[in-house]
DNA sequence: TTTGGTTCTTCCAACGTTGCAAGGAAGCAT
DNA sequence: ATGCTTCCTTGCAACGTTGGAAGAACCAAA
């Protein structure tokens, strides 16, 4: 590997005895260059291994074709296909995706929405979890960005995002349908911070009040994270306090995995004993034990209405901040009777 | 959200009324600027939230502070957990992480080592998979890389790798300790496209050989790729072939969790009909049901390893190829009988 | 007042690229 | 030969930044 700089337009030009100007030409596929000479061009190009430098083009046109995306971890099935679907959406676009974690830190959600210290990127694809209100609203950073997801309130900027009342309301509703009555709601904490935990469990709220049922505050079961062990333990404690409980609603599919375990471990049946349903659809819920029904959120969609709408404003679209709604299916399999 | 330009130095300086130089001096902390005049442009730069532009920067001192990884999906477990832990240690040197997905294919896998094109990256962290022989080995872009995992032979390329060798024949060598004798194999394929699973099989044919066991072609199962669906199939077909199997080891969790799913279904239990032993210890393999016994391997340390590989590179070291060998260990649970 | 030495600030050039405008060569009709 | 196109090529400048050297201001000592 030796310290050799890498070969520029000039180095190119040098070697076929022409200007630096018409190799950039060459390589731009520009009109007015002739035949026999973009030929000859080109075979320096290749014979060097030309290849342009990002930073040179970049700082000429002003943009760098890069757009950060911060999540709090990549790790979660959930955002871990979400960001995979952010990745290939960009590619399509003819962007790359530089990737950030934020652990759901709000000092770095901070970071993540102010933009890092370096201006380098064109745009900001956020999927903010814990952010402290009103940063968003105060960004001063000019930098095009688009939210994902519930949380964040007060932004100045686009955002895709999920009807969450409708999601809990449709899970919850198909476990009353299914005959349950002592629905539990799994991943309950302070609601201020998390306008999508607020409106999943506004959605039960509604769905139970709709049915008739009173809403049981020992069947709100709060979890510090919405991982699978914060999952497990909440529903060790649950059946503590309620053995009766028939069903859980968790607020994610990770805390549903969780509490699958636990309710196997305890020697609950599922869905015989007590019914689960998740939401998110990731990839395990179709091959757990028992399988997982789940409200399927379009990642895919997510995904690419996200960079259609950054991509708007790269090319300089200047409008009031846009949200889009994707869909949500309810998904049903083993865990709530198939 | 108007269309005016972001902040520069020369806006900068202008402002404080004077030169651009100062105003560069005082960003990056150097000596000689008078206290007063510091604090004076200080307040200039925040009032104008002047952040440096990257680009400018960048081509400046001929690094980017880029680095590119090439994983071949983000949202299988392993990839991801691999790829959090990549961008959390570059975060720590200050490095930044910009993925490519190559889904595995060839062509794409081949054009993530050649660098895409344009350069932009100071170096590469490269997961391949199914790149065709010998292209990293005629490799001409001199962008430093470190390649993770066993495959992509012939690179002139720092590596971390896993002993996969070892990595088989400790996973069969419990299921034999456990008494098992018919172990299938689950994840065969061409081996010659895939060192990894040459190796895998290759410690799974020492365990089987030192125990004495023949190894029978017939539970030698390939699958197409090593997901979750590739490895239920699978399984789906041994227990037509050879309905007498009582232990599985499969080449990853992501196909033990298949085969799990796919035992469950067809009335098999786990451990007492048929043992399974994956290889990652992925999250999931602690919740599912039953838990999975597998090899786990140190992410985090392969994360870290390869970044500081890679750092010394960017720091001009020119050395031949290094090859750090991170380490594995068996994880005992349900799925082999605790 | 001049000299010498600090200390602070500015100027110049360069990193690699591309848009623009001008330069040059060749072909054609006069 | 001359003028006029047309086609191809080149030179210049600028994007925003920073290293190095030159310049200016100031102070102390002669």
């Amino acid at each position: 590997m030796p310290a050799t700089r890498a070969t520029t337009l000039k180095d190119v030009a040098a070697a076929a005895g022409v200007s630096i100007k018409t190799v950039s030409n060459v390589v731009n596929d520009h009109p007015h260059v002739r035949p026999e000479m973009r030929e000859r061009v080109r075979a320096f190009i290749e014979q060097l291994d030309y290849r342009p430098n990002g930073m040179g083009r970049q700082l000429r046109q002003g943009r760098s074709g890069l757009i950060a995306l911060a999540v709090p971890h990549v790790t979660s099935p959930y955002y871990g296909e979400l960001t995979s679907a952010l990745v290939d959406a960009a590619r399509e676009r003819g962007l790359t995706l530089l990737v950030e974690q934020t652990d759901a830190d709000p000092d770095r959600e901070r970071q993540a929405a102010e933009g890092f210290g370096v201006r380098m990127v064109d745009g900001l694809v956020f999927v903010p979890l814990n952010i402290p209100t009103g940063v968003l609203a105060e960004r001063r950073d000019r930098t095009p960005a688009v939210l994902i997801g519930e949380n964040g309130e007060g932004a100045d900027a686009d955002r895709v995002t999920v009807d969450s009342v409708a999601v809990g309301d449709v899970a919850t509703t198909h476990l009353l349908e299914r005959g349950r009555r002592r629905i539990a709601f799994l991943g309950d904490k302070d609601a201020e911070r998390s306008p999508v935990l607020a409106q999943r469990l506004a959605g039960y709220r509604r769905a139970l009040q709709r049915a008739g049922i009173e809403v049981d505050p020992q069947l709100l079961r709060p979890t510090p994270e919405w991982e699978r062990g914060h999952g497990h333990d909440a529903v060790v404690e649950l059946l503590t306090a309620r053995p009766d409980v028939d069903a859980i609603f968790a607020a994610n599919d990770l805390l549903a995995f969780g509490a699958l375990h636990a309710l196997r471990r305890l020697g609950r049946r599922v869905p015989e004993d007590v019914a689960v349903v998740g939401v998110d659809d990731v990839e395990e819920s179709r091959f757990c034990a028992p399988t997982l029904s789940t409200v399927t959120l379009d990642r895919t969609s997510i995904a690419e209405q996200a960079l259609a709408l950054l991509a708007e404003r790269l090319d300089g679209l200047d409008a009031p901040p846009r949200t889009l709604v994707a869909e949500h299916r309810l998904v049903v399999r083993e865990s709530t009777g198939g």
